[in-house]
DNA sequence: TTCTTATTGAGAATAAGTCTCAATAAGTAT
DNA sequence: ATACTTATTGAGACTTATTCTCAATAAGAA
């Protein structure tokens, strides 16, 4: 089982890309962060733990990351843009309640081969997909 | 069968705002968009047709059709904000070609009452929900 | 070690959307 | 009708999120 830098360096080779120290210190702080993060969270962390990295590499950073499969852009973002890391981690969608915006994250099969087979009739290979069901969980309605 | 200006107003009229001659017009303006448009493509239609109503206008408008379900927000947004009409027209979700952004819009009921049977499992009542299959399309792989 | 060029930080620039405030006008009450 | 309360409007200032610029630095290949 590769580690995080293993699978990230790998991808910047392929891409011409190089490893720098900024890039190290911030794969290991946004592989740490919980749940959905925005980019002034990551900065944060960077400031509490005197490492140089600026806003603008963390910018330039996320999506690169994004392009490693390292992380994913969330659409629960209002305001700031938000992402998740999903190295590693199972494929999950999002039900969430519109008043207190708690988030509850499932999975279900039946609809993942469902989507599948979807995309199939169409002619189209599947990449990847977002499901989020909105409601009103049993505190709030 | 009513209008789409008798739901309107009785939306206002519940929720105590007014039908001003802007909103009568840009209602007929962004019930007549086609596909995903942006505020700033209302804006485009509202200066063409010699119509008095305001960017701060068209913005503040939005909200509100969306709370009287006369649009939606699409999440396929790219920089500005995106919306689709939903008024009377079907429930869809979205099939999408990462690379040449050709959108194709299906419905699935299976996938509709599995979804609703998430929701309860965790015992959300469901509003409503996304749901986007990205990939590459047989024109595009 | 040299050399090419990707990367960086700081702040300027841009883009999208929200806010302010005085003037106007809907809709209710009289 | 008329008066009255208060929602709405436009224009531009402002805010927030993100991208860009450019000179200095430093990865990684040769």
């Amino acid at each position: 089982m590769k580690t995080v830098l293993e699978d990230f360096s790998e991808h910047l080779r392929l891409n011409g890309l190089r490893l720098t120290a900024e890039r190290r210190h911030l794969v290991q702080i946004i592989l740490g962060m919980k749940g959905h993060f925005s980019p002034d969270e990551v900065l944060a962390q960077v400031k509490a733990r005197r490492i140089g990295a600026s806003r603008a590499t963390i910018y330039r950073l996320l999506p690169v990351l994004v392009g490693a499969d390292l992380i994913q852009q969330s659409l629960l973002s209002e305001g700031q843009t938000r992402f998740e890391v999903t190295w590693q981690k199972a494929h999950h969608d999002h039900l969430i309640c519109s008043k207190c915006n708690k988030v509850i994250e499932f999975q279900h099969n039946t609809i993942e081969i469902l989507q599948r087979e979807i995309a199939n009739r169409f002619g189209f290979i599947l990449d990847h997909h977002v499901m989020e069901l909105v409601g009103r969980c049993k505190d709030c309605r």
